[in-house]
RNA sequence: GGGGGAGUGCCCGAGUGGUUAAAGGGGACUGGCUGUAAACCAGUUGGCUCUGCCUACACAGGUUCGAAUCCUGUCUCCCCCA
Protein backbone atom coordinates (compact mmCIF):
# COMPACT_ATOMS: atom_id res chain seq x y z
CA UNK A 1 0.00 0.00 0.00
CA UNK A 2 0.60 3.60 -0.75
CA UNK A 3 3.41 5.16 1.77
CA UNK A 4 2.63 9.06 0.83
CA UNK A 5 1.67 9.69 4.13
CA UNK A 6 4.46 8.23 5.88
CA UNK A 7 7.74 11.11 6.88
CA UNK A 8 10.72 8.95 8.83
CA UNK A 9 11.22 12.32 11.33
CA UNK A 10 11.17 11.33 14.63
CA UNK A 11 8.49 12.41 17.23
CA UNK A 12 9.10 15.16 19.33
CA UNK A 13 9.37 13.54 23.15
CA UNK A 14 6.34 15.43 23.87
CA UNK A 15 4.31 13.47 20.98
CA UNK A 16 5.63 10.24 22.40
CA UNK A 17 4.82 10.83 25.39
CA UNK A 18 1.57 11.19 24.68
CA UNK A 19 1.13 8.94 22.31
CA UNK A 20 2.68 6.38 24.41
CA UNK A 21 -0.07 7.22 27.13
CA UNK A 22 -2.96 6.55 24.55
CA UNK A 23 -1.81 3.20 23.46
CA UNK A 24 -0.89 1.69 27.07
CA UNK A 25 -4.42 0.14 27.14
CA UNK A 26 -4.38 -0.92 23.54
CA UNK A 27 -3.81 -4.28 21.86
CA UNK A 28 -2.33 -3.14 18.91
CA UNK A 29 -2.05 0.39 17.80
CA UNK A 30 -1.02 0.49 14.16
CA UNK A 31 1.24 1.30 12.31
CA UNK A 32 3.38 1.26 14.66
CA UNK A 33 4.62 4.38 15.87
CA UNK A 34 2.57 6.27 13.13
CA UNK A 35 0.38 7.78 16.12
CA UNK A 36 2.93 9.37 17.79
CA UNK A 37 4.17 11.05 14.17
CA UNK A 38 0.44 12.07 14.19
CA UNK A 39 0.50 13.60 17.25
CA UNK A 40 3.91 15.92 16.63
CA UNK A 41 2.45 17.24 13.41
CA UNK A 42 0.69 19.13 15.90
CA UNK A 43 -3.35 19.47 14.52
CA UNK A 44 -6.12 18.47 15.90
CA UNK A 45 -6.66 15.06 14.93
CA UNK A 46 -9.88 13.37 13.82
CA UNK A 47 -11.08 10.67 15.55
CA UNK A 48 -13.21 8.02 14.03
CA UNK A 49 -15.94 5.76 15.81
CA UNK A 50 -18.23 4.11 13.72
CA UNK A 51 -21.08 2.59 15.28
CA UNK A 52 -24.00 0.44 14.77
CA UNK A 53 -27.05 1.47 15.97
CA UNK A 54 -29.02 -1.64 16.03
CA UNK A 55 -29.32 -1.43 19.44
CA UNK A 56 -30.42 1.48 21.46
CA UNK A 57 -28.60 0.87 24.44
CA UNK A 58 -24.88 1.37 25.53
CA UNK A 59 -23.67 -1.44 27.99
CA UNK A 60 -20.20 -1.06 29.37
CA UNK A 61 -18.12 -3.08 26.87
CA UNK A 62 -19.28 0.23 24.79
CA UNK A 63 -18.18 2.53 27.31
CA UNK A 64 -14.07 0.83 26.81
CA UNK A 65 -14.08 2.64 23.68
CA UNK A 66 -15.75 5.75 24.38
CA UNK A 67 -13.57 5.98 27.56
CA UNK A 68 -10.30 5.74 24.93
CA UNK A 69 -12.19 8.16 22.78
CA UNK A 70 -12.26 10.80 26.04
CA UNK A 71 -8.85 10.57 26.71
CA UNK A 72 -8.22 11.95 22.91
CA UNK A 73 -10.56 14.80 23.59
CA UNK A 74 -8.62 15.60 26.87
CA UNK A 75 -5.90 15.76 24.51
CA UNK A 76 -7.57 17.88 22.37
CA UNK A 77 -8.97 15.86 19.38
CA UNK A 78 -11.21 15.83 17.80
CA UNK A 79 -14.07 12.85 17.84
CA UNK A 80 -15.60 12.10 14.66
CA UNK A 81 -18.75 9.44 15.61
CA UNK A 82 -20.57 8.19 12.85
CA UNK A 83 -24.25 6.57 13.32
CA UNK A 84 -23.79 3.85 10.94
CA UNK A 85 -27.83 4.46 9.68
CA UNK A 86 -26.63 3.09 6.37
CA UNK A 87 -24.50 0.23 7.43
CA UNK A 88 -26.93 -0.92 9.72
CA UNK A 89 -29.04 -2.09 7.06
CA UNK A 90 -26.11 -4.11 5.73
CA UNK A 91 -24.72 -5.49 9.24
CA UNK A 92 -21.74 -5.83 10.35
CA UNK A 93 -20.42 -9.79 10.04
CA UNK A 94 -17.91 -9.34 12.76
CA UNK A 95 -17.87 -12.39 14.82
CA UNK A 96 -20.97 -13.25 13.62
CA UNK A 97 -21.21 -16.98 12.19
CA UNK A 98 -24.66 -16.28 10.58
CA UNK A 99 -26.69 -13.36 8.35
CA UNK A 100 -28.44 -10.33 10.59
CA UNK A 101 -31.36 -9.15 9.65
CA UNK A 102 -32.01 -5.99 8.02
CA UNK A 103 -33.44 -3.29 10.47
CA UNK A 104 -35.91 -0.78 8.91
CA UNK A 105 -35.20 2.50 8.88
CA UNK A 106 -37.13 4.19 11.62
CA UNK A 107 -35.95 1.82 14.05
CA UNK A 108 -32.50 2.92 13.18
CA UNK A 109 -33.41 6.52 13.79
CA UNK A 110 -34.81 5.69 17.26
CA UNK A 111 -32.02 3.84 18.38
CA UNK A 112 -29.60 6.54 17.14
CA UNK A 113 -31.04 9.47 19.17
CA UNK A 114 -30.99 6.80 22.56
CA UNK A 115 -27.46 5.87 21.52
CA UNK A 116 -26.24 9.59 21.69
CA UNK A 117 -27.73 10.61 24.17
CA UNK A 118 -25.76 7.86 26.30
CA UNK A 119 -22.52 8.10 25.00
CA UNK A 120 -22.81 11.84 25.53
CA UNK A 121 -22.37 10.66 29.20
CA UNK A 122 -18.66 9.79 28.56
CA UNK A 123 -17.61 12.31 25.83
CA UNK A 124 -17.51 15.80 25.76
CA UNK A 125 -20.24 17.14 22.89
CA UNK A 126 -18.21 20.30 22.08
CA UNK A 127 -14.99 18.14 20.69
CA UNK A 128 -17.74 15.57 18.95
CA UNK A 129 -18.47 15.91 15.33
CA UNK A 130 -21.79 13.59 14.63
CA UNK A 131 -22.66 12.43 11.17
CA UNK A 132 -24.38 10.00 9.29
CA UNK A 133 -23.51 7.90 6.87
CA UNK A 134 -26.23 8.02 4.99
CA UNK A 135 -25.20 10.81 4.27
CA UNK A 136 -22.46 9.69 1.81
CA UNK A 137 -23.87 6.18 1.41
CA UNK A 138 -27.13 6.89 -0.24
CA UNK A 139 -24.93 7.09 -3.65
CA UNK A 140 -26.21 6.23 -6.89
CA UNK A 141 -24.99 2.99 -8.62
CA UNK A 142 -21.84 4.05 -10.65
CA UNK A 143 -20.61 5.85 -7.38
CA UNK A 144 -20.72 2.61 -6.19
CA UNK A 145 -19.78 0.65 -8.75
CA UNK A 146 -16.46 2.98 -8.45
CA UNK A 147 -16.00 2.00 -4.55
CA UNK A 148 -16.28 -1.53 -5.28
CA UNK A 149 -13.91 -1.41 -8.12
CA UNK A 150 -10.91 -0.28 -6.06
CA UNK A 151 -11.44 -3.45 -3.86
CA UNK A 152 -10.82 -7.19 -4.75
CA UNK A 153 -13.05 -10.70 -3.66
CA UNK A 154 -9.72 -11.70 -2.40
CA UNK A 155 -8.81 -9.14 -0.39
CA UNK A 156 -12.35 -9.46 1.55
CA UNK A 157 -12.58 -12.82 1.82
CA UNK A 158 -9.15 -12.74 3.62
CA UNK A 159 -11.13 -11.98 6.61
CA UNK A 160 -11.51 -14.71 9.08
CA UNK A 161 -14.62 -14.64 9.73
CA UNK A 162 -15.54 -15.22 6.03
CA UNK A 163 -12.99 -18.17 6.11
CA UNK A 164 -14.92 -20.00 8.64
CA UNK A 165 -18.11 -19.62 7.24
CA UNK A 166 -16.83 -20.83 3.60
CA UNK A 167 -15.55 -23.88 5.75
CA UNK A 168 -18.72 -24.10 7.45
CA UNK A 169 -20.77 -24.04 4.58
CA UNK A 170 -22.46 -21.33 5.56
CA UNK A 171 -24.06 -18.50 3.37
CA UNK A 172 -22.40 -15.08 3.32
CA UNK A 173 -24.38 -12.49 1.54
CA UNK A 174 -23.39 -9.96 -0.81
CA UNK A 175 -24.16 -7.17 1.25
CA UNK A 176 -22.00 -8.39 4.09
CA UNK A 177 -19.31 -8.59 1.39
CA UNK A 178 -19.67 -4.90 1.13
CA UNK A 179 -19.78 -3.88 4.55
CA UNK A 180 -16.19 -3.35 4.99
CA UNK A 181 -16.04 -1.39 2.14
CA UNK A 182 -18.90 0.83 3.13
CA UNK A 183 -17.43 1.29 6.89
CA UNK A 184 -14.35 1.86 5.21
CA UNK A 185 -14.99 4.09 2.79
CA UNK A 186 -16.68 6.48 5.81
CA UNK A 187 -13.01 7.00 6.50
CA UNK A 188 -12.51 9.02 3.07
CA UNK A 189 -15.40 10.99 3.66
CA UNK A 190 -14.87 12.55 7.06
CA UNK A 191 -11.01 12.58 6.71
CA UNK A 192 -10.30 10.38 9.61
CA UNK A 193 -6.86 10.44 11.38
CA UNK A 194 -6.97 7.53 13.58
CA UNK A 195 -10.22 5.09 13.82
CA UNK A 196 -10.81 3.19 17.12
CA UNK A 197 -12.59 -0.15 17.44
CA UNK A 198 -12.47 -3.39 19.70
CA UNK A 199 -10.17 -6.35 18.22
CA UNK A 200 -12.77 -8.13 16.06
CA UNK A 201 -12.97 -4.63 14.23
CA UNK A 202 -9.24 -4.84 13.72
CA UNK A 203 -10.02 -5.91 9.74
CA UNK A 204 -12.76 -3.41 9.11
CA UNK A 205 -10.38 -0.84 10.53
CA UNK A 206 -7.25 -1.79 8.48
CA UNK A 207 -9.75 -1.76 5.37
CA UNK A 208 -10.31 2.02 5.66
CA UNK A 209 -6.61 2.45 5.28
CA UNK A 210 -7.19 0.63 2.19
CA UNK A 211 -9.87 2.90 0.88
CA UNK A 212 -8.71 6.13 1.74
CA UNK A 213 -5.29 5.21 -0.14
CA UNK A 214 -7.14 3.99 -3.32
CA UNK A 215 -8.51 7.63 -2.92
CA UNK A 216 -5.36 9.31 -2.47
CA UNK A 217 -5.93 10.53 0.94
CA UNK A 218 -3.40 10.20 3.85
CA UNK A 219 -4.43 7.17 5.48
CA UNK A 220 -5.42 6.43 9.49
CA UNK A 221 -3.86 4.96 11.65
CA UNK A 222 -5.47 2.61 13.77
CA UNK A 223 -5.84 1.10 17.32
CA UNK A 224 -7.21 -1.48 18.59
CA UNK A 225 -8.87 -2.51 22.29
CA UNK A 226 -9.72 -5.06 24.30
CA UNK A 227 -13.18 -6.76 24.04
CA UNK A 228 -14.77 -6.63 27.47
CA UNK A 229 -16.67 -10.16 28.71
CA UNK A 230 -20.25 -10.47 29.62
CA UNK A 231 -21.78 -10.89 32.70
CA UNK A 232 -21.12 -14.77 31.61
CA UNK A 233 -17.80 -14.17 31.27
CA UNK A 234 -17.10 -16.00 28.78
CA UNK A 235 -18.67 -14.23 25.04
CA UNK A 236 -18.20 -10.18 24.23
CA UNK A 237 -20.81 -7.81 26.04
CA UNK A 238 -23.90 -7.66 23.63
CA UNK A 239 -27.44 -7.15 24.33
CA UNK A 240 -28.51 -10.04 21.70
CA UNK A 241 -26.62 -12.53 23.98
CA UNK A 242 -28.31 -11.13 27.24
CA UNK A 243 -24.83 -10.90 28.96
CA UNK A 244 -24.63 -6.95 29.44
CA UNK A 245 -24.86 -4.28 31.77
CA UNK A 246 -26.45 -1.01 29.93
CA UNK A 247 -25.27 2.36 31.71
CA UNK A 248 -28.99 3.24 31.60
CA UNK A 249 -29.97 0.25 34.05
CA UNK A 250 -31.20 0.93 37.44
CA UNK A 251 -28.45 1.59 40.43
CA UNK A 252 -30.07 -1.87 41.75
CA UNK A 253 -29.49 -3.83 38.62
CA UNK A 254 -26.37 -2.51 37.70
CA UNK A 255 -24.75 -3.37 41.35
CA UNK A 256 -26.88 -7.03 41.01
CA UNK A 257 -25.22 -7.64 37.61
CA UNK A 258 -21.52 -6.15 38.42
CA UNK A 259 -21.58 -8.81 41.55
CA UNK A 260 -22.35 -11.25 39.17
CA UNK A 261 -19.44 -11.52 37.24
CA UNK A 262 -17.07 -14.09 37.46
CA UNK A 263 -14.02 -13.84 39.90
CA UNK A 264 -12.11 -14.31 36.92
CA UNK A 265 -12.93 -11.96 35.40
CA UNK A 266 -12.00 -9.07 37.96
CA UNK A 267 -8.87 -7.67 36.77
CA UNK A 268 -10.40 -7.47 33.29
CA UNK A 269 -13.69 -5.44 34.29
CA UNK A 270 -11.15 -3.26 36.45
CA UNK A 271 -8.74 -2.76 33.83
CA UNK A 272 -10.76 -2.11 31.08
CA UNK A 273 -13.33 0.31 32.88
CA UNK A 274 -11.36 2.06 35.35
CA UNK A 275 -7.95 1.31 34.56
CA UNK A 276 -6.74 -0.04 37.33
CA UNK A 277 -5.47 -2.80 39.32
CA UNK A 278 -8.58 -4.33 41.65
CA UNK A 279 -8.09 -4.25 45.04
CA UNK A 280 -7.57 -7.74 46.52
CA UNK A 281 -6.29 -6.84 49.78
CA UNK A 282 -9.81 -7.92 51.24
CA UNK A 283 -10.63 -10.76 49.23
CA UNK A 284 -12.34 -11.19 45.53
CA UNK A 285 -16.01 -10.36 47.02
CA UNK A 286 -15.10 -6.65 48.12
CA UNK A 287 -13.25 -6.30 44.93
CA UNK A 288 -16.29 -6.38 43.04
CA UNK A 289 -18.63 -4.82 45.51
CA UNK A 290 -15.88 -1.89 45.00
CA UNK A 291 -15.81 -2.02 41.17
CA UNK A 292 -20.11 -1.93 41.76
CA UNK A 293 -20.08 0.90 43.99
CA UNK A 294 -17.96 3.03 41.42
CA UNK A 295 -20.07 2.51 38.10
CA UNK A 296 -23.20 2.68 40.02
CA UNK A 297 -21.49 6.36 40.75
CA UNK A 298 -20.23 6.91 37.29
CA UNK A 299 -23.73 6.27 35.62
CA UNK A 300 -26.19 7.51 38.73
CA UNK A 301 -24.43 9.76 40.73
CA UNK A 302 -22.24 9.70 43.88
CA UNK A 303 -24.96 9.05 46.29
CA UNK A 304 -26.73 6.07 44.34
CA UNK A 305 -24.10 3.77 45.41
CA UNK A 306 -25.16 2.88 48.78
CA UNK A 307 -29.21 2.76 48.38
CA UNK A 308 -28.19 -0.15 45.62
CA UNK A 309 -25.46 -2.08 47.94
CA UNK A 310 -28.22 -2.16 50.68
CA UNK A 311 -30.81 -3.57 47.99
CA UNK A 312 -28.82 -6.47 47.34
CA UNK A 313 -27.28 -6.93 50.79
CA UNK A 314 -31.02 -7.39 51.70
CA UNK A 315 -32.33 -8.99 49.22
CA UNK A 316 -29.12 -11.60 48.37
CA UNK A 317 -27.32 -11.86 51.37
CA UNK A 318 -29.84 -11.05 54.07
CA UNK A 319 -32.65 -13.41 52.14
CA UNK A 320 -35.56 -10.33 52.37
CA UNK A 321 -37.90 -9.04 50.41
CA UNK A 322 -37.31 -5.33 48.71
CA UNK A 323 -38.58 -2.31 50.18
CA UNK A 324 -41.01 -1.78 47.53
CA UNK A 325 -43.01 -4.85 46.24
CA UNK A 326 -44.97 -4.42 43.15
CA UNK A 327 -48.60 -5.50 44.18
CA UNK A 328 -50.84 -8.03 42.84
CA UNK A 329 -54.62 -7.91 43.03
CA UNK A 330 -56.11 -11.13 43.45
CA UNK A 331 -59.97 -12.03 43.30
CA UNK A 332 -60.49 -15.82 44.05
CA UNK A 333 -61.70 -17.50 47.23
CA UNK A 334 -59.95 -19.34 47.39
CA UNK A 335 -57.30 -18.72 45.24
CA UNK A 336 -55.44 -21.28 43.62
CA UNK A 337 -51.60 -21.10 43.78
CA UNK A 338 -50.68 -22.43 40.46
CA UNK A 339 -52.63 -19.60 39.09
CA UNK A 340 -51.62 -17.41 41.37
CA UNK A 341 -47.93 -17.46 40.47
CA UNK A 342 -48.58 -17.92 36.77
CA UNK A 343 -50.06 -14.41 36.50
CA UNK A 344 -47.86 -12.90 39.41
CA UNK A 345 -44.81 -14.10 37.39
CA UNK A 346 -46.12 -14.59 33.43
CA UNK A 347 -45.19 -17.91 33.67
CA UNK A 348 -47.01 -20.38 32.51
CA UNK A 349 -49.62 -23.13 34.70
CA UNK A 350 -47.51 -25.98 34.21
CA UNK A 351 -44.18 -24.21 35.11
CA UNK A 352 -45.72 -22.82 38.43
CA UNK A 353 -47.04 -25.82 39.49
CA UNK A 354 -43.32 -27.22 38.58
CA UNK A 355 -41.82 -24.73 40.86
CA UNK A 356 -44.04 -25.12 43.90
CA UNK A 357 -43.25 -28.87 43.33
CA UNK A 358 -39.68 -28.03 43.68
CA UNK A 359 -39.89 -25.51 46.74
CA UNK A 360 -38.88 -22.90 44.28
CA UNK A 361 -42.43 -20.66 45.78
CA UNK A 362 -42.17 -18.75 49.15
CA UNK A 363 -44.65 -17.30 51.08
CA UNK A 364 -43.31 -14.43 53.45
CA UNK A 365 -40.08 -16.29 53.34
CA UNK A 366 -41.92 -19.53 53.70
CA UNK A 367 -41.41 -22.39 51.59
CA UNK A 368 -44.82 -23.73 50.32
CA UNK A 369 -45.88 -27.67 50.48
CA UNK A 370 -46.41 -29.18 47.66
CA UNK A 371 -50.03 -29.40 49.21
CA UNK A 372 -52.55 -28.08 49.55
CA UNK A 373 -53.07 -25.85 46.34
CA UNK A 374 -55.74 -23.47 47.60
CA UNK A 375 -55.81 -20.98 49.43
CA UNK A 376 -58.26 -18.39 51.59
CA UNK A 377 -58.24 -14.81 50.97
CA UNK A 378 -57.19 -14.06 54.57
CA UNK A 379 -54.05 -16.26 54.28
CA UNK A 380 -52.81 -14.39 51.31
CA UNK A 381 -54.23 -10.94 52.17
CA UNK A 382 -50.76 -8.57 52.22
CA UNK A 383 -48.29 -11.34 52.32
CA UNK A 384 -45.36 -11.18 49.75
CA UNK A 385 -45.31 -14.18 46.89
CA UNK A 386 -42.04 -15.36 45.77
CA UNK A 387 -40.63 -17.07 43.05
CA UNK A 388 -36.91 -18.05 42.81
CA UNK A 389 -34.62 -16.34 44.67
CA UNK A 390 -35.42 -12.77 42.83
CA UNK A 391 -39.18 -12.55 42.16
CA UNK A 392 -41.35 -10.88 44.72
CA UNK A 393 -45.16 -9.70 44.62
CA UNK A 394 -47.15 -8.23 47.25
CA UNK A 395 -50.82 -10.02 47.17
CA UNK A 396 -53.71 -7.70 47.39
CA UNK A 397 -57.49 -8.97 47.95
CA UNK A 398 -59.02 -7.01 45.23
CA UNK A 399 -62.15 -9.10 46.02
C1' G B 1 -30.02 -23.80 -16.52
C1' G B 2 -28.50 -28.87 -14.46
C1' G B 3 -27.29 -32.09 -10.26
C1' G B 4 -27.00 -33.03 -5.01
C1' G B 5 -28.28 -32.00 0.17
C1' A B 6 -31.07 -29.88 4.30
C1' G B 7 -35.38 -27.93 7.23
C1' U B 8 -36.67 -31.54 14.57
C1' G B 9 -38.14 -28.63 21.04
C1' C B 10 -34.81 -21.73 23.42
C1' C B 11 -30.06 -23.17 20.46
C1' C B 12 -26.99 -27.20 18.47
C1' G B 13 -28.12 -32.03 17.29
C1' A B 14 -29.73 -37.71 17.28
C1' G B 15 -33.70 -40.27 15.46
C1' U B 16 -35.59 -43.08 8.73
C1' G B 17 -42.97 -46.73 10.27
C1' G B 18 -44.94 -48.44 16.60
C1' U B 19 -42.21 -48.99 24.14
C1' U B 20 -40.85 -40.97 20.98
C1' A B 21 -43.25 -35.13 24.30
C1' A B 22 -38.82 -37.17 20.88
C1' A B 23 -31.34 -39.53 22.75
C1' G B 24 -27.14 -36.28 23.78
C1' G B 25 -25.02 -31.46 24.54
C1' G B 26 -25.49 -26.17 25.48
C1' G B 27 -28.36 -22.58 27.68
C1' A B 28 -32.11 -21.43 31.18
C1' C B 29 -34.91 -22.30 35.68
C1' U B 30 -35.42 -24.57 40.83
C1' G B 31 -33.18 -26.71 45.20
C1' G B 32 -28.33 -27.80 48.03
C1' C B 33 -23.44 -25.61 49.08
C1' U B 34 -21.94 -20.32 48.91
C1' G B 35 -19.51 -14.63 48.54
C1' U B 36 -26.22 -13.56 43.69
C1' A B 37 -18.52 -15.75 41.88
C1' A B 38 -16.34 -20.35 40.37
C1' A B 39 -16.53 -25.58 41.03
C1' C B 40 -19.71 -29.43 42.45
C1' C B 41 -24.43 -32.33 43.54
C1' A B 42 -29.79 -33.07 42.58
C1' G B 43 -34.17 -31.87 39.83
C1' U B 44 -36.91 -29.33 35.92
C1' U B 45 -37.15 -27.39 30.89
C1' G B 46 -44.66 -27.82 25.04
C1' G B 47 -49.61 -26.71 27.12
C1' C B 48 -53.86 -27.86 30.11
C1' U B 49 -59.44 -28.53 33.84
C1' C B 50 -52.58 -33.29 35.14
C1' U B 51 -52.62 -40.90 37.72
C1' G B 52 -55.43 -38.20 32.23
C1' C B 53 -56.05 -35.14 27.92
C1' C B 54 -54.41 -31.91 23.93
C1' U B 55 -50.78 -29.92 20.63
C1' A B 56 -45.94 -30.78 18.40
C1' C B 57 -40.57 -32.69 14.43
C1' A B 58 -40.93 -26.09 7.78
C1' C B 59 -46.30 -25.77 5.49
C1' A B 60 -50.58 -28.34 3.03
C1' G B 61 -52.49 -32.85 1.60
C1' G B 62 -52.06 -38.38 1.14
C1' U B 63 -50.70 -43.81 2.27
C1' U B 64 -51.15 -46.80 6.88
C1' C B 65 -54.31 -49.98 12.39
C1' G B 66 -50.17 -46.54 13.43
C1' A B 67 -45.70 -41.36 10.52
C1' A B 68 -40.78 -36.81 12.77
C1' U B 69 -39.85 -41.22 9.91
C1' C B 70 -43.11 -43.37 3.39
C1' C B 71 -45.62 -40.48 -1.01
C1' U B 72 -47.25 -35.70 -3.52
C1' G B 73 -47.24 -30.53 -3.75
C1' U B 74 -45.56 -25.72 -1.64
C1' C B 75 -42.06 -22.61 0.82
C1' U B 76 -37.08 -21.62 2.65
C1' C B 77 -31.89 -22.55 2.79
C1' C B 78 -27.00 -24.72 1.47
C1' C B 79 -23.38 -27.06 -1.85
C1' C B 80 -21.49 -28.50 -6.67
C1' C B 81 -21.40 -28.10 -12.12
C1' A B 82 -22.49 -24.54 -16.02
Amino acid sequence: MSNVTQEASQPSEEAARQAAALTATAVEALPEGRLAQQIDAGAPLRIKLGIDPTAPDIHLGHTVVLNKLREFQEDGHKVVLIIGDYTARVGDPSGRSDQRPMLDPEAIDANAETFMEQAFKILDRDRTEVRYNSEWLKMQSDQLFALMARSTVARLLERDDFQKRMAASQPISMLELMYPLLQGYDSVEIDADVEVGGTDQKFNLLFGRDMQAAFGKPQQSIMTLPILPGIDGVKKMSKSTGNYIGVTDPPEEMFGKVMRVPDANLEEYWQLLLSEDPPMEEGPNEAKRELARRLVARFHGEEAPAAAEEHFNRLFVRHEAPEDVEDLEFGEDPAHMPALVATAFNVSRSEARRSIAQGGVKLDGETLPPEPLDYTANELDGRVLQLGKRRFRRLVNGS
